[in-house]
DNA sequence: CAGTATCCCTTTTGATACTG
DNA sequence: CAGTATCAAAAGGGATACTG
C-alpha cells in the first residue's frame, strides 16, 4: 500500500491485477468527464425511459417526475451531444420534436440496467442501513 | 405510446415487456433516492478505489484527486451510512481509521465496474460525438 | 491522523416569462 | 409544442482554522 502502485485500482480482466485495466483517476481524466455526464440524477432517468421507444419532449416532461422544463432541456441536449441520443425535429405546427437512444445510448443502457435493477433489488439493505446508522447516532448524541 | 402503459420502461427479465420489472419514477421513490447517492461524483471513485483494499483516510486523500478533505468525510459518511463502506477506527495515537466495502459494497462494485469499463471503451466515440455536436453548432451559428 | 466547524464562493437548479 | 432567456434560490464544494 505504501508503493505507489496502489493508487488505481485495477479493472483487469485477466488473471492478474494490474495488467489489463489500469484506471486513471485523474481529475481531468476522460473517465472521469465522461462519467460526471453518465452519472448524472436526469441522464440516467432519460435514458432508462428512453429504452426500446421514441418519446415526444413533452412525454419525457410528463414521465420523468420533477424535471423542470429547462433541466429536461438542458440533460436532452448534453446526451445528444455525448452520441446517446437521437433528437428527430418535425417541421410542423405544432413542432414534433421526438427523442430516442443512439446505438451507442443502447449499449450504455445495458450497463445502466443493471445498476437499476442492482438499486432495486438492494433497497432494502440500504434502507434498513440507514435507519440502523441514524439509530446509533441518535444514541450516541444522547450519551 | 399513448396508453399510459409507456410511463415506466419495463426491466423485464422474462420474455414478454411488462411483467418482471417496472421502474417507478416518482421524484421520492427509494429507487431515485438511493440512484442519486450512487449517481455520485465522489462516491463512484471511492467505491472503485476500495476494490479488494483497505484504505485509510488519508491514503483516499491522496489518491481521490481534487477531492478536498470535507468532500471526502462527506462521501464516506453517506456510503457508511448506505451500509456500503465499513469504517474501522483503531484506538491508536494518533488516530488510525480504515475503510473499505462492505459485501453490499462489493456488489455494486460489481456493477459500478461494469459503468467505468463502459466508459472507458467508449470514450473515443462520445469525444467524436462531442466535436461533432460543437462544429456542427458553431456552423449553425454562422449561418 | 482524522476529522469538525465555519465562512464564502461557485455551480446547479427551479420558477417564471416569453417565442418560433 | 418545444423550446430560450433571465433571475433568484439552493446546493455543492473549497479554504481555513481548530480539536481529540
Amino acid at each position: 500500500m505504501e508503493d505507489g502502485t496502489s493508487k488505481a485500482p485495477s479493472y483487469c480482466t485477466g488473471t492478474d491485477a494490474d495488467q489489463a485495466r489500469q484506471w486513471d483517476v485523474r481529475a481531468d481524466c476522460d473517465v472521469r468527464n465522461i462519467l460526471d455526464r453518465v452519472a448524472d440524477k436526469w441522464s440516467l432517468l432519460v435514458i432508462a425511459l428512453l429504452d426500446r421507444q421514441t418519446m415526444r419532449f413533452s412525454e419525457l416532461r410528463r414521465t420523468v417526475d420533477g424535471v423542470s422544463q429547462r433541466m429536461l432541456t438542458v440533460t436532452l441536449r448534453r446526451l445528444e451531444r455525448d452520441g446517446l441520443v437521437r433528437r428527430t425535429v418535425y417541421p410542423v405546427v405544432p413542432p414534433r420534436v421526438e427523442y430516442e437512444l443512439t446505438p451507442l445510448g443502447i449499449s450504455l443502457h445495458e450497463v445502466i440496467k443493471s445498476l437499476v435493477i442492482w438499486t432495486e433489488d438492494h433497497q432494502q439493505e440500504i434502507s434498513d442501513a440507514r435507519s440502523e446508522f441514524d439509530r446509533r447516532e441518535l444514541e450516541a448524541a444522547v450519551s
